[in-house]
DNA sequence: TGTACATCAGTGAACGCGCGTTCACTGATGTAC
DNA sequence: TGTACATCAGTGAACGCGCGTTCACTGATGTAC
């Protein structure tokens, strides 16, 4: 087993990797040092040689799986040109992205973990919000109150993808998807018509 | 100290209400019996005379936190006279709401948690969306889909609270809230003015 | 009403276990000459 | 190029701690006579 400083920063990538995904499935305090050193082929001697702490580990696995999630929740939508509010919707609120919540946004998976969790732990997440409602209402365009649409339209699709996930094998768990696919859409167009008053 | 057996099931209600408020405040798993014996003025050898486990705590106590969480977000809306949708989301999505997780509602407070738990613990708080959906549905009247209202607006209600909870301290907090509702009476003008066409 | 006994809610010590963290050590990598 | 040494990523045993759970016991409550 090599030891040089190149697979140091290799071994601290899967640590990191590894986490990230597992907050995202199991939440913030379901981390457990042994496990997620096993899981990356590592005793679990050597985590102090990566981390400080359990917590700082958790803290920067949250603000890896936040900005992995951005990624695949805004960028993943325009495989075909421009993004727009409605490829969004259709991407996120996905049974796939409901299946995956490892690999998906971290927002949805952890929403409620961050609402009870120190300030530093909110500061990451709200940092990532921010930038999910700005990058959004660029999307969105010329629409007057275009963030206001923005924001209200994350409420819905992070509050859809809560609750699919409860009902999980429930036909109910699909049919939040597509009614929320369809309010967003909604709400899109009455901002538009508004527009033309 | 007595030890009749009306006082047992004080015992017992003691436990289950500080539970019931603990995992609305901390999450399913940051139940300790230890804890919770103490804060019911007894020792923790006690616990097993009153649950099987811990887990059966954990269980019953969020049950007992979505019916009475149901009750706070339902009924409270109508003091006067009966709910409607806007009396429900005016006094859902109100800073008083966010600011006391622990009496408040307990799908925005533990969807996050028990989209990841096992089955029988999802099962309880789906029976209990199912009621908050049916019993909106009916609120909301003389409206074609009326259902698929009431749910979008679950939906949005629900993951607004929980980012005004990331949020906290910030103005965007209530901000978040103003804006979702507006967005719950924007989707119900929407539906009503489709009725007429 | 008063006494003797049975019941059982609650006590507190003990258990095994897994956890986060520390640390002396190992041995491969990289460097100096 | 080859040898000797320093560095340091990773090892694995050990630590103290809090946890869920068990259990023999206590003593107040409730019952039978």
């Amino acid at each position: 087993m090599g030891h040089s400083r190149a697979e140091k920063a290799e071994s601290r990538e899967r640590i990191l990797a590894i986490t990230a995904r597992q907050i995202r499935e199991s939440g913030l305090d379901s981390v457990s040092i042994a496990e997620v050193m096993k899981a990356a082929n590592l005793t679990h001697g050597g985590f102090y040689g990566h981390f400080p702490s359990r917590t700082a580990l958790i803290t920067a696995a949250l603000e890896r799986a936040l900005i992995d999630g951005e990624a695949a929740s805004l960028a993943a939508s325009g495989a075909k040109g421009a993004p727009t509010l409605k490829s969004i919707a259709n991407s996120y609120l996905s049974p796939v992205h409901r299946d995956h919540v490892g690999e998906g946004c971290a927002i949805s998976a952890l929403a409620g973990d961050a609402g009870r969790a120190e300030p530093e732990v909110r500061d990451v997440m709200r940092e990532r919000l921010e930038d999910y409602f700005s990058r959004t209402t660029a999307v969105i365009g010329d629409v007057p109150d275009a963030e206001a649409l923005a924001i209200s339209s994350w409420c819905t699709m992070i509050g859809a993808m809560m609750l699919s996930r409860v009902y999980k094998d429930d036909p109910r768990s699909d049919e939040i998807l597509r009614l929320a696919r369809r309010t967003v859409l909604d709400l899109e167009a009455r901002a538009r018509e508004t527009a033309q008053t």
